[in-house]
DNA sequence: TTAACAATTGAACAACTATTCATGTGTTAG
DNA sequence: CTAACACATGAATAGTTGTTCAATTGTTAA
């Protein structure tokens, strides 16, 4: 009873495609870690400052961390003790900078300033 | 060792923004409710429909759609018997489509085509 | 070497969530 | 009216996930 699958949408993605950017969605989909994300668009930060900045655990983002590794959102380089983090390259950064422009833009406030 | 906290960020959000921001991520970060997004973007579609053509349960769709509306994501337009779905409004239709085109340039491929 | 620091990891747990099934509500046709 | 259709809703459940705590690994200073 399937109707053939012919999708002549605005962006036809193939399953894969959508099931990674679910994925990727999902990855943003939780506030520390979009934190954690945003804190790390514009250059490398070491998990400490992360942690401190954020007011969380380093264990706690370190946990983050290791799933947005996986994910291909960033990337880790070692520095002597400290390990610091930033975008897995320029496109991870690019998208996301522009997807909260956008939403920047188009929020709706009335939020706590 | 600690740097400043320069907020030279390229575009700070609000903690409540921050929060919003991830409640959409959220809400596209499951693989049905993103097709169930994506289904809806070019115009409004009967539930049934979508329900066909993603081959997934009546009931699901409709637990799905009651989020996304709730999410400002889409919005339900009545028409007889049917149901309609949509965009909640242009900005959010030009951001998804923005994100999925970039995304859909961006991913990596190998991928079930 | 030992000690302190930075980060990772594993377990354990509460909270949340996606899905299914059955039932209910509104709408139109007969 | 009743019956069928389209969708919504509530409950129940299995699976997932964010967070904490304790222990561990890797790195540099003394």
């Amino acid at each position: 009873m399937n109707a053939p699958h012919e999708e002549t949408n605005t962006a036809p993605l193939s399953a894969g495609q959508t099931a990674e950017l679910a994925d990727m969605f999902r990855l943003m989909g939780d506030a520390s870690r979009l934190r954690i994300v945003l804190a790390c668009l514009d250059g490398p930060v070491a998990v400490g400052d992360i942690a401190a900045r954020l007011g969380l655990s380093p264990s706690l983002v370190s946990h983050h961390l290791r799933l947005l590794r996986a994910g291909r959102i960033l990337k880790a380089t070692r520095e002597g003790k400290q390990v610091f983090y930033a975008a897995a390259d320029a496109h991870i950064s690019r998208v996301v900078a522009d997807m909260v422009a956008h939403v920047g833009e188009t929020l709706r406030d009335g939020e706590i300033p």
